[in-house]
DNA sequence: ATCAAATTTTGAATCGAATTCAGAATTTGC
DNA sequence: GCAAATTCTGAATTCGATTCAAAATTTGAT
Protein backbone atom coordinates (compact mmCIF):
# COMPACT_ATOMS: atom_id res chain seq x y z
CA UNK A 1 0.00 0.00 0.00
CA UNK A 2 2.33 3.21 -1.16
CA UNK A 3 -0.93 5.04 -1.27
CA UNK A 4 -1.71 4.75 1.98
CA UNK A 5 2.04 5.36 2.99
CA UNK A 6 2.02 8.09 1.23
CA UNK A 7 -1.08 9.82 2.56
CA UNK A 8 0.44 9.20 5.74
CA UNK A 9 4.28 11.07 4.54
CA UNK A 10 1.68 14.17 3.29
CA UNK A 11 -0.34 14.32 6.42
CA UNK A 12 2.76 14.30 8.51
CA UNK A 13 4.23 17.15 6.38
CA UNK A 14 1.45 19.22 6.25
CA UNK A 15 1.68 18.56 9.68
CA UNK A 16 4.87 20.11 10.29
CA UNK A 17 3.72 22.77 7.40
CA UNK A 18 1.86 23.96 10.10
CA UNK A 19 3.84 23.79 13.18
CA UNK A 20 6.64 26.02 11.15
CA UNK A 21 3.84 28.59 10.16
CA UNK A 22 3.40 28.77 14.16
CA UNK A 23 6.71 29.29 15.25
CA UNK A 24 6.54 31.92 12.37
CA UNK A 25 3.73 33.84 13.84
CA UNK A 26 5.49 33.19 17.02
CA UNK A 27 8.53 34.57 16.08
CA UNK A 28 6.72 37.83 14.44
CA UNK A 29 3.91 38.79 16.54
CA UNK A 30 4.29 36.84 19.77
CA UNK A 31 2.98 34.12 21.27
CA UNK A 32 0.22 36.54 23.04
CA UNK A 33 -1.60 37.34 19.30
CA UNK A 34 -1.10 33.89 17.82
CA UNK A 35 -4.70 33.24 15.73
CA UNK A 36 -5.34 29.17 15.21
CA UNK A 37 -7.48 30.73 11.86
CA UNK A 38 -4.07 32.84 10.95
CA UNK A 39 -2.01 29.21 10.90
CA UNK A 40 -3.98 27.84 8.29
CA UNK A 41 -4.56 30.41 6.30
CA UNK A 42 -0.77 31.23 5.63
CA UNK A 43 -0.81 27.78 5.05
CA UNK A 44 -3.52 28.38 2.89
CA UNK A 45 -5.94 25.56 4.44
CA UNK A 46 -8.91 26.06 6.37
CA UNK A 47 -9.50 26.34 9.77
CA UNK A 48 -11.26 22.97 9.76
CA UNK A 49 -7.90 21.10 8.53
CA UNK A 50 -5.78 22.68 11.19
CA UNK A 51 -8.15 21.00 13.71
CA UNK A 52 -7.71 17.73 12.10
CA UNK A 53 -4.02 17.72 13.27
CA UNK A 54 -4.79 19.53 16.48
CA UNK A 55 -7.94 19.26 19.17
CA UNK A 56 -6.93 22.74 20.63
CA UNK A 57 -4.77 25.51 20.30
CA UNK A 58 -3.26 23.79 23.54
CA UNK A 59 -2.43 20.91 21.68
CA UNK A 60 -0.60 22.82 19.13
CA UNK A 61 1.67 24.69 21.16
CA UNK A 62 2.30 21.81 23.35
CA UNK A 63 3.30 19.53 19.99
CA UNK A 64 5.68 22.71 19.07
CA UNK A 65 6.97 22.82 22.12
CA UNK A 66 8.16 19.15 22.16
CA UNK A 67 9.18 19.37 18.49
CA UNK A 68 11.42 22.16 19.84
CA UNK A 69 12.98 20.13 22.56
CA UNK A 70 13.22 17.74 20.08
CA UNK A 71 15.68 20.02 18.24
CA UNK A 72 18.17 20.25 21.00
CA UNK A 73 18.80 16.50 20.89
CA UNK A 74 21.74 16.70 18.19
CA UNK A 75 23.13 19.97 21.07
CA UNK A 76 22.77 17.98 23.91
CA UNK A 77 24.34 14.82 21.89
CA UNK A 78 27.11 16.99 21.41
CA UNK A 79 27.82 17.82 24.92
CA UNK A 80 27.29 14.23 25.96
CA UNK A 81 29.85 12.72 23.15
CA UNK A 82 32.32 14.96 23.74
CA UNK A 83 35.79 13.77 25.45
CA UNK A 84 35.96 15.05 28.45
CA UNK A 85 35.77 15.11 32.24
CA UNK A 86 32.58 14.44 32.71
CA UNK A 87 32.20 17.35 34.74
CA UNK A 88 32.91 19.43 31.83
CA UNK A 89 30.07 17.64 29.87
CA UNK A 90 27.56 18.09 32.55
CA UNK A 91 28.49 21.77 32.20
CA UNK A 92 28.15 21.41 27.98
CA UNK A 93 24.46 20.48 28.70
CA UNK A 94 23.78 23.95 30.79
CA UNK A 95 25.74 25.62 28.22
CA UNK A 96 23.77 23.93 25.39
CA UNK A 97 20.68 25.42 27.12
CA UNK A 98 21.48 28.70 27.54
CA UNK A 99 22.45 28.58 23.73
CA UNK A 100 19.38 27.84 22.77
CA UNK A 101 17.99 30.50 25.22
CA UNK A 102 20.38 33.04 23.50
CA UNK A 103 19.25 32.36 20.27
CA UNK A 104 15.35 31.01 20.42
CA UNK A 105 14.80 33.03 23.34
CA UNK A 106 10.95 32.31 21.79
CA UNK A 107 11.52 28.18 22.13
CA UNK A 108 12.20 29.18 26.38
CA UNK A 109 8.57 31.37 26.34
CA UNK A 110 6.90 28.98 24.46
CA UNK A 111 8.23 26.13 26.83
CA UNK A 112 7.77 27.88 30.11
CA UNK A 113 4.06 28.91 29.02
CA UNK A 114 3.44 25.26 27.91
CA UNK A 115 4.54 24.01 31.45
CA UNK A 116 1.84 25.68 32.96
CA UNK A 117 -0.96 24.21 35.04
CA UNK A 118 -3.76 26.60 32.67
CA UNK A 119 -1.87 25.10 29.20
CA UNK A 120 -0.54 21.59 30.28
CA UNK A 121 -3.99 20.82 32.14
CA UNK A 122 -5.61 22.06 29.28
CA UNK A 123 -4.12 19.81 26.80
CA UNK A 124 -5.41 16.29 25.96
CA UNK A 125 -3.62 13.25 27.80
CA UNK A 126 -2.10 12.45 24.59
CA UNK A 127 -0.26 15.32 23.66
CA UNK A 128 1.27 15.21 27.00
CA UNK A 129 1.88 11.76 26.78
CA UNK A 130 3.35 12.49 23.78
CA UNK A 131 6.07 15.18 24.77
CA UNK A 132 6.67 13.33 27.80
CA UNK A 133 7.72 10.03 25.91
CA UNK A 134 10.01 12.90 23.36
CA UNK A 135 11.70 13.94 25.82
CA UNK A 136 13.05 10.79 27.68
CA UNK A 137 15.51 10.24 25.46
CA UNK A 138 17.17 13.49 26.27
CA UNK A 139 16.80 13.14 30.04
CA UNK A 140 18.57 9.69 29.17
CA UNK A 141 21.54 11.43 27.58
CA UNK A 142 21.77 13.47 31.08
CA UNK A 143 21.28 10.69 33.33
CA UNK A 144 24.16 8.81 31.06
CA UNK A 145 26.65 11.88 32.15
CA UNK A 146 25.89 11.24 35.61
CA UNK A 147 26.12 7.30 35.42
CA UNK A 148 29.61 8.27 33.67
CA UNK A 149 31.26 9.90 36.50
CA UNK A 150 30.28 7.97 38.87
CA UNK A 151 32.26 5.43 37.02
CA UNK A 152 34.81 7.41 36.78
CA UNK A 153 34.69 7.79 40.06
CA UNK A 154 34.18 11.56 39.94
CA UNK A 155 31.13 11.50 41.81
CA UNK A 156 30.56 9.85 44.78
CA UNK A 157 28.01 6.88 44.11
CA UNK A 158 26.10 7.17 47.22
CA UNK A 159 24.59 10.72 46.95
CA UNK A 160 21.65 9.49 48.36
CA UNK A 161 20.16 10.54 45.01
CA UNK A 162 19.29 8.34 41.87
CA UNK A 163 21.40 9.91 39.04
CA UNK A 164 18.28 10.97 37.18
CA UNK A 165 17.70 13.24 40.53
CA UNK A 166 20.85 14.60 40.55
CA UNK A 167 20.29 15.53 36.86
CA UNK A 168 17.52 16.84 38.26
CA UNK A 169 19.70 19.95 39.89
CA UNK A 170 20.99 21.57 37.28
CA UNK A 171 18.26 21.52 35.33
CA UNK A 172 16.00 23.25 37.50
CA UNK A 173 18.60 25.72 38.36
CA UNK A 174 18.67 26.74 35.02
CA UNK A 175 14.69 26.38 34.46
CA UNK A 176 14.32 28.86 38.04
CA UNK A 177 16.84 31.22 36.62
CA UNK A 178 15.93 31.34 32.61
CA UNK A 179 12.28 32.02 34.36
CA UNK A 180 13.32 35.04 36.93
CA UNK A 181 15.47 36.64 34.13
CA UNK A 182 12.90 36.25 31.03
CA UNK A 183 10.09 36.82 33.16
CA UNK A 184 10.44 39.18 35.67
CA UNK A 185 11.59 42.97 34.76
CA UNK A 186 14.60 42.09 38.03
CA UNK A 187 17.45 41.58 35.59
CA UNK A 188 15.86 42.98 32.43
CA UNK A 189 17.87 45.42 30.68
CA UNK A 190 21.15 44.93 31.93
CA UNK A 191 23.42 42.85 29.42
CA UNK A 192 22.39 39.41 29.17
CA UNK A 193 25.80 37.92 30.09
CA UNK A 194 25.05 38.87 33.33
CA UNK A 195 22.59 36.76 34.15
CA UNK A 196 24.37 33.90 32.46
CA UNK A 197 27.15 34.37 34.06
CA UNK A 198 25.38 34.01 36.95
CA UNK A 199 24.11 30.84 36.34
CA UNK A 200 27.46 29.54 35.39
CA UNK A 201 28.59 30.19 38.71
CA UNK A 202 25.65 28.75 40.63
CA UNK A 203 25.94 25.50 38.90
CA UNK A 204 29.84 24.91 39.88
CA UNK A 205 28.64 25.85 43.41
CA UNK A 206 26.07 22.84 42.95
CA UNK A 207 28.73 20.81 41.24
CA UNK A 208 30.90 21.56 44.04
CA UNK A 209 28.43 20.50 46.46
CA UNK A 210 28.01 17.35 44.88
CA UNK A 211 31.97 16.94 45.25
CA UNK A 212 31.99 16.46 41.71
CA UNK A 213 35.58 16.61 40.29
CA UNK A 214 37.79 18.27 39.61
CA UNK A 215 35.92 20.91 41.81
CA UNK A 216 36.53 24.47 40.30
CA UNK A 217 36.49 28.04 42.15
CA UNK A 218 33.84 29.99 40.62
CA UNK A 219 34.58 32.73 42.42
CA UNK A 220 37.16 34.08 40.05
CA UNK A 221 35.63 35.48 36.95
CA UNK A 222 38.07 35.70 34.95
CA UNK A 223 38.93 31.70 35.28
CA UNK A 224 35.16 30.96 35.12
CA UNK A 225 34.65 33.17 31.90
CA UNK A 226 37.95 31.20 30.15
CA UNK A 227 36.38 27.64 31.03
CA UNK A 228 33.35 28.42 29.53
CA UNK A 229 34.53 30.05 26.82
CA UNK A 230 36.77 27.01 26.31
CA UNK A 231 33.80 25.03 26.29
CA UNK A 232 31.63 26.68 23.94
CA UNK A 233 34.59 26.52 21.63
CA UNK A 234 36.14 23.04 21.97
CA UNK A 235 32.08 20.95 22.31
CA UNK A 236 29.94 22.75 20.26
CA UNK A 237 32.70 25.45 18.00
CA UNK A 238 30.40 28.32 19.11
CA UNK A 239 30.62 31.65 20.35
CA UNK A 240 29.81 31.70 24.05
CA UNK A 241 26.53 33.04 25.15
CA UNK A 242 28.02 35.18 27.29
CA UNK A 243 29.63 38.45 26.16
CA UNK A 244 27.05 39.17 23.57
CA UNK A 245 27.98 42.51 22.63
CA UNK A 246 30.72 42.08 20.47
CA UNK A 247 29.60 45.03 18.43
CA UNK A 248 28.03 47.06 21.19
CA UNK A 249 29.56 50.23 21.65
CA UNK A 250 32.68 50.89 22.71
CA UNK A 251 31.88 52.62 26.17
CA UNK A 252 29.71 49.30 27.17
CA UNK A 253 31.62 46.44 25.40
CA UNK A 254 35.15 47.73 27.01
CA UNK A 255 33.89 48.21 30.21
CA UNK A 256 34.83 45.27 32.51
CA UNK A 257 32.39 42.73 32.86
CA UNK A 258 30.21 44.31 35.95
CA UNK A 259 31.09 42.14 38.90
CA UNK A 260 28.67 43.53 41.69
CA UNK A 261 25.44 44.31 39.62
CA UNK A 262 22.52 44.16 41.82
CA UNK A 263 19.44 42.18 41.20
CA UNK A 264 16.81 43.76 43.06
CA UNK B 1 -11.20 65.48 54.21
CA UNK B 2 -12.77 62.45 56.19
CA UNK B 3 -15.23 61.80 53.11
CA UNK B 4 -12.36 61.45 50.97
CA UNK B 5 -10.63 59.05 53.02
CA UNK B 6 -13.74 57.24 53.53
CA UNK B 7 -14.03 56.64 49.77
CA UNK B 8 -10.14 55.59 49.48
CA UNK B 9 -10.71 53.08 52.15
CA UNK B 10 -14.34 51.65 50.52
CA UNK B 11 -12.71 51.47 47.13
CA UNK B 12 -9.63 49.52 48.73
CA UNK B 13 -12.12 47.44 50.47
CA UNK B 14 -13.90 46.68 47.43
CA UNK B 15 -10.74 45.66 45.51
CA UNK B 16 -9.72 43.25 48.27
CA UNK B 17 -13.55 42.08 47.82
CA UNK B 18 -12.49 41.30 44.25
CA UNK B 19 -9.49 39.88 44.83
CA UNK B 20 -10.42 37.42 47.32
CA UNK B 21 -13.51 36.47 45.22
CA UNK B 22 -11.12 35.97 41.99
CA UNK B 23 -9.37 33.62 45.18
CA UNK B 24 -12.43 31.46 45.77
CA UNK B 25 -13.02 31.35 42.29
CA UNK B 26 -10.29 30.16 41.16
CA UNK B 27 -10.01 27.65 43.85
CA UNK B 28 -13.08 26.11 43.22
CA UNK B 29 -13.40 26.12 39.17
CA UNK B 30 -10.02 26.57 38.72
CA UNK B 31 -7.57 29.41 36.74
CA UNK B 32 -8.56 28.12 33.62
CA UNK B 33 -12.23 29.10 33.87
CA UNK B 34 -11.78 32.52 35.89
CA UNK B 35 -14.52 35.15 34.28
CA UNK B 36 -14.11 38.29 34.98
CA UNK B 37 -17.79 38.72 34.83
CA UNK B 38 -18.76 36.45 37.30
CA UNK B 39 -16.24 37.60 39.71
CA UNK B 40 -18.16 41.25 39.17
CA UNK B 41 -21.47 39.40 39.63
CA UNK B 42 -20.72 37.15 42.20
CA UNK B 43 -19.66 40.54 44.46
CA UNK B 44 -22.96 42.27 42.95
CA UNK B 45 -21.24 44.72 41.41
CA UNK B 46 -21.48 45.23 37.33
CA UNK B 47 -18.58 43.78 34.97
CA UNK B 48 -17.51 47.67 34.32
CA UNK B 49 -16.63 48.25 38.19
CA UNK B 50 -14.31 45.83 37.80
CA UNK B 51 -12.84 47.35 35.22
CA UNK B 52 -12.36 50.51 37.56
CA UNK B 53 -9.89 48.85 39.53
CA UNK B 54 -8.34 46.31 37.02
CA UNK B 55 -7.71 47.29 33.21
CA UNK B 56 -7.76 44.00 32.16
CA UNK B 57 -7.76 40.10 33.16
CA UNK B 58 -4.20 39.52 33.21
CA UNK B 59 -3.73 43.11 35.46
CA UNK B 60 -6.21 41.42 38.20
CA UNK B 61 -4.19 38.09 38.05
CA UNK B 62 -0.62 40.28 38.83
CA UNK B 63 -2.36 42.20 41.50
CA UNK B 64 -3.52 38.52 42.79
CA UNK B 65 -0.26 36.89 42.17
CA UNK B 66 1.11 39.87 44.42
CA UNK B 67 -1.34 39.72 47.31
CA UNK B 68 -0.22 36.21 47.56
CA UNK B 69 2.89 36.91 48.04
CA UNK B 70 2.97 39.38 50.36
CA UNK B 71 0.79 37.24 52.59
CA UNK B 72 4.43 35.41 52.72
CA UNK B 73 5.87 37.90 54.35
CA UNK B 74 5.14 36.80 58.25
CA UNK B 75 6.29 33.45 57.11
CA UNK B 76 9.27 34.78 55.80
CA UNK B 77 9.64 36.80 59.28
CA UNK B 78 9.99 34.56 61.40
CA UNK B 79 12.47 32.50 59.23
CA UNK B 80 14.54 35.59 59.27
CA UNK B 81 13.59 36.20 63.00
CA UNK B 82 14.71 32.38 64.16
CA UNK B 83 17.60 32.50 66.69
CA UNK B 84 19.44 29.74 65.15
CA UNK B 85 22.54 29.47 62.30
CA UNK B 86 22.03 31.29 59.63
CA UNK B 87 22.30 28.50 57.77
CA UNK B 88 19.31 27.15 59.13
CA UNK B 89 17.27 30.36 58.69
CA UNK B 90 17.78 29.98 54.83
CA UNK B 91 16.87 26.77 54.58
CA UNK B 92 13.40 27.58 56.70
CA UNK B 93 12.84 30.22 53.96
CA UNK B 94 12.98 27.30 51.73
CA UNK B 95 10.82 25.28 53.92
CA UNK B 96 8.12 28.49 54.34
CA UNK B 97 7.97 27.96 50.54
CA UNK B 98 6.94 24.81 50.53
CA UNK B 99 4.37 24.95 53.43
CA UNK B 100 3.35 27.69 50.98
CA UNK B 101 2.85 25.14 47.99
CA UNK B 102 1.88 22.35 50.55
CA UNK B 103 -1.46 24.40 51.65
CA UNK B 104 -1.81 26.72 48.99
CA UNK B 105 -1.07 24.85 45.46
CA UNK B 106 -3.50 27.43 43.16
CA UNK B 107 -0.83 30.41 44.83
CA UNK B 108 2.15 28.73 43.44
CA UNK B 109 0.47 28.07 39.90
CA UNK B 110 -1.27 31.48 39.80
CA UNK B 111 2.40 32.81 40.37
CA UNK B 112 3.82 30.27 37.39
CA UNK B 113 1.74 31.31 35.19
CA UNK B 114 1.82 35.16 35.78
CA UNK B 115 5.21 35.10 35.24
CA UNK B 116 4.97 33.83 31.99
CA UNK B 117 5.78 35.80 28.91
CA UNK B 118 2.32 35.96 27.94
CA UNK B 119 0.96 37.26 30.98
CA UNK B 120 3.48 39.39 32.76
CA UNK B 121 3.68 41.15 28.85
CA UNK B 122 0.12 41.70 28.41
CA UNK B 123 0.08 43.04 32.07
CA UNK B 124 0.27 46.87 32.28
CA UNK B 125 3.49 48.86 33.49
CA UNK B 126 2.25 49.80 36.15
CA UNK B 127 0.73 46.47 37.71
CA UNK B 128 4.57 44.85 36.92
CA UNK B 129 6.13 48.17 39.15
CA UNK B 130 3.81 47.44 41.99
CA UNK B 131 4.58 43.58 41.75
CA UNK B 132 8.24 44.38 41.41
CA UNK B 133 7.92 47.04 44.69
CA UNK B 134 6.19 44.90 46.55
CA UNK B 135 7.91 41.57 46.73
CA UNK B 136 11.17 43.96 47.27
CA UNK B 137 10.75 43.88 51.01
CA UNK B 138 10.76 39.91 50.82
CA UNK B 139 14.06 39.94 48.81
CA UNK B 140 15.62 42.38 51.00
CA UNK B 141 14.81 39.60 54.12
CA UNK B 142 16.48 36.77 52.43
CA UNK B 143 19.30 38.99 51.29
CA UNK B 144 19.63 40.04 55.06
CA UNK B 145 20.51 36.18 55.81
CA UNK B 146 23.32 36.38 53.34
CA UNK B 147 24.59 39.28 55.28
CA UNK B 148 24.27 37.64 58.53
CA UNK B 149 25.54 34.49 57.39
CA UNK B 150 28.91 36.43 56.21
CA UNK B 151 28.85 38.91 59.22
CA UNK B 152 29.32 35.43 61.50
CA UNK B 153 31.61 33.66 59.27
CA UNK B 154 29.32 31.03 58.23
CA UNK B 155 29.83 32.11 54.62
CA UNK B 156 33.09 33.42 52.37
CA UNK B 157 32.67 36.65 51.52
CA UNK B 158 33.97 36.26 48.18
CA UNK B 159 32.05 33.98 46.55
CA UNK B 160 32.43 36.59 43.84
CA UNK B 161 28.29 36.69 43.85
CA UNK B 162 26.64 40.06 45.43
CA UNK B 163 24.71 39.12 48.76
CA UNK B 164 21.55 39.04 46.68
CA UNK B 165 22.78 37.43 43.77
CA UNK B 166 23.45 34.40 46.21
CA UNK B 167 20.08 34.12 47.48
CA UNK B 168 19.09 33.35 44.17
CA UNK B 169 20.28 30.32 43.84
CA UNK B 170 18.29 29.06 46.43
CA UNK B 171 15.41 30.52 45.13
CA UNK B 172 15.89 28.79 41.38
CA UNK B 173 16.43 26.23 42.38
CA UNK B 174 13.15 25.96 44.32
CA UNK B 175 11.22 27.25 41.50
CA UNK B 176 12.43 25.23 39.28
CA UNK B 177 11.64 22.02 40.58
CA UNK B 178 7.92 23.44 42.41
CA UNK B 179 7.73 23.94 38.36
CA UNK B 180 8.77 20.40 36.84
CA UNK B 181 6.97 19.10 39.98
CA UNK B 182 3.47 20.49 39.53
CA UNK B 183 3.50 21.49 35.74
CA UNK B 184 4.65 18.40 34.56
CA UNK B 185 3.28 14.90 35.26
CA UNK B 186 7.21 13.50 35.39
CA UNK B 187 6.77 13.18 39.66
CA UNK B 188 2.80 13.22 39.48
CA UNK B 189 0.83 10.14 41.23
CA UNK B 190 3.92 9.39 43.54
CA UNK B 191 3.60 11.17 47.05
CA UNK B 192 4.44 14.61 47.40
CA UNK B 193 6.57 14.06 50.04
CA UNK B 194 8.94 12.96 47.65
CA UNK B 195 9.77 16.08 45.83
CA UNK B 196 9.65 18.02 48.50
CA UNK B 197 13.05 15.82 50.58
CA UNK B 198 14.50 16.03 46.57
CA UNK B 199 14.47 19.85 46.85
CA UNK B 200 16.02 19.82 50.30
CA UNK B 201 18.71 17.55 49.19
CA UNK B 202 19.66 19.83 46.89
CA UNK B 203 19.43 22.80 48.60
CA UNK B 204 21.88 21.31 51.42
CA UNK B 205 24.72 20.29 48.16
CA UNK B 206 23.82 24.20 47.26
CA UNK B 207 24.70 25.01 50.76
CA UNK B 208 27.79 23.05 50.80
CA UNK B 209 28.95 24.37 47.21
CA UNK B 210 28.99 27.52 48.42
CA UNK B 211 31.00 26.69 51.43
CA UNK B 212 27.84 27.65 53.97
CA UNK B 213 28.98 26.18 57.56
CA UNK B 214 28.33 24.20 59.12
CA UNK B 215 28.32 21.33 56.38
CA UNK B 216 25.67 19.05 56.36
CA UNK B 217 25.11 15.60 54.46
CA UNK B 218 22.34 15.22 53.22
CA UNK B 219 22.88 11.73 51.40
CA UNK B 220 21.57 10.26 54.91
CA UNK B 221 17.65 10.31 54.62
CA UNK B 222 16.83 9.86 58.35
CA UNK B 223 19.32 12.77 59.22
CA UNK B 224 17.40 14.45 56.65
CA UNK B 225 14.59 14.60 57.49
CA UNK B 226 15.18 14.93 61.17
CA UNK B 227 16.57 18.16 60.50
CA UNK B 228 13.68 19.40 57.94
CA UNK B 229 11.31 18.40 60.66
CA UNK B 230 13.06 19.88 63.75
CA UNK B 231 13.00 23.30 61.57
CA UNK B 232 9.52 22.87 60.89
CA UNK B 233 8.87 22.23 64.56
CA UNK B 234 11.10 25.17 65.97
CA UNK B 235 10.52 27.67 63.50
CA UNK B 236 6.96 27.41 62.62
CA UNK B 237 5.30 25.21 65.08
CA UNK B 238 4.24 23.53 62.09
CA UNK B 239 3.98 20.17 60.50
CA UNK B 240 6.58 19.26 57.93
CA UNK B 241 5.81 19.53 54.59
CA UNK B 242 7.33 15.93 54.36
CA UNK B 243 5.40 13.24 55.05
CA UNK B 244 2.12 14.48 54.39
CA UNK B 245 -0.08 11.35 54.63
CA UNK B 246 -0.35 11.48 58.32
CA UNK B 247 -3.99 9.76 58.02
CA UNK B 248 -3.45 7.60 54.80
CA UNK B 249 -3.88 3.96 55.14
CA UNK B 250 -1.62 2.07 57.44
CA UNK B 251 0.27 0.11 54.47
CA UNK B 252 1.38 3.17 53.19
CA UNK B 253 1.82 5.39 56.14
CA UNK B 254 3.95 2.96 58.33
CA UNK B 255 6.17 2.67 55.49
CA UNK B 256 9.83 3.68 55.10
CA UNK B 257 10.18 6.83 53.56
CA UNK B 258 10.52 5.77 50.27
CA UNK B 259 14.23 6.46 49.77
CA UNK B 260 14.78 6.00 46.01
CA UNK B 261 11.25 6.17 44.45
CA UNK B 262 12.83 6.94 40.46
CA UNK B 263 11.49 10.35 38.88
CA UNK B 264 10.72 9.81 35.30
C1' DA C 1 -13.93 4.79 -17.34
C1' DT C 2 -17.97 5.24 -14.00
C1' DC C 3 -20.42 5.34 -9.89
C1' DA C 4 -21.60 5.27 -5.00
C1' DA C 5 -19.69 5.06 -0.51
C1' DA C 6 -16.21 6.81 2.46
C1' DT C 7 -13.16 10.21 3.65
C1' DT C 8 -11.37 14.83 3.81
C1' DT C 9 -11.70 19.73 3.35
C1' DT C 10 -14.02 23.93 3.72
C1' DG C 11 -15.25 28.30 5.89
C1' DA C 12 -19.35 30.47 7.49
C1' DA C 13 -21.90 30.08 11.73
C1' DT C 14 -21.77 29.42 16.67
C1' DC C 15 -20.35 30.32 21.07
C1' DG C 16 -17.84 32.08 25.00
C1' DA C 17 -15.77 35.62 27.25
C1' DA C 18 -13.07 40.03 27.62
C1' DT C 19 -13.75 44.67 27.08
C1' DT C 20 -16.34 49.02 26.14
C1' DC C 21 -19.43 52.79 26.59
C1' DA C 22 -23.80 55.37 26.45
C1' DG C 23 -26.96 56.19 29.64
C1' DA C 24 -28.70 55.82 34.75
C1' DA C 25 -27.66 56.61 39.39
C1' DT C 26 -25.19 58.79 42.89
C1' DT C 27 -22.27 62.18 45.10
C1' DT C 28 -20.26 66.70 45.49
C1' DG C 29 -19.92 71.63 46.01
C1' DC C 30 -22.42 75.50 46.49
C1' DG D 1 -32.20 72.02 46.54
C1' DC D 2 -29.78 71.94 42.33
C1' DA D 3 -26.40 71.41 38.47
C1' DA D 4 -21.91 69.55 37.58
C1' DA D 5 -18.95 65.83 38.35
C1' DT D 6 -18.24 61.31 39.36
C1' DT D 7 -19.31 56.46 39.53
C1' DC D 8 -21.91 52.48 38.32
C1' DT D 9 -24.41 49.60 35.18
C1' DG D 10 -24.99 45.80 32.07
C1' DA D 11 -26.29 45.29 27.30
C1' DA D 12 -23.73 45.69 23.10
C1' DT D 13 -19.38 45.05 20.78
C1' DT D 14 -15.55 42.53 19.49
C1' DC D 15 -12.36 39.06 19.09
C1' DG D 16 -11.09 34.58 18.31
C1' DA D 17 -11.49 29.42 19.29
C1' DT D 18 -14.19 25.77 17.93
C1' DT D 19 -17.85 23.31 15.29
C1' DC D 20 -20.35 21.21 11.65
C1' DA D 21 -23.27 20.81 7.52
C1' DA D 22 -22.33 20.98 2.92
C1' DA D 23 -18.88 20.55 -0.96
C1' DA D 24 -14.98 18.29 -2.78
C1' DT D 25 -12.09 14.54 -3.22
C1' DT D 26 -10.55 9.81 -2.94
C1' DT D 27 -11.40 4.92 -2.85
C1' DG D 28 -12.81 0.45 -4.40
C1' DA D 29 -15.57 -2.23 -7.19
C1' DT D 30 -17.40 -3.06 -11.62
Amino acid sequence: MSTKDRRLRERAEREQRFLDKAQELIQRDGLLSLQMSRIADECDYATGTLYQHFASKEDLLVALATRNSLSRVDLFERATRWHGPTRERMLAIALADLMVIRDQPEHFRLAQFVWTDVIWGAASAASRQCSLEASAPLGALVDGIVLDAIAAGDLRADLGLPPQSVAIGPWTLSLGLHTLTLAEGLLEGRALGDPYRLLMKHLHYLLNGYGWLPLFDPSDDDALDALTTRLCREVFDSACPQSSHPAAPATLSDAPPLPGTRHD
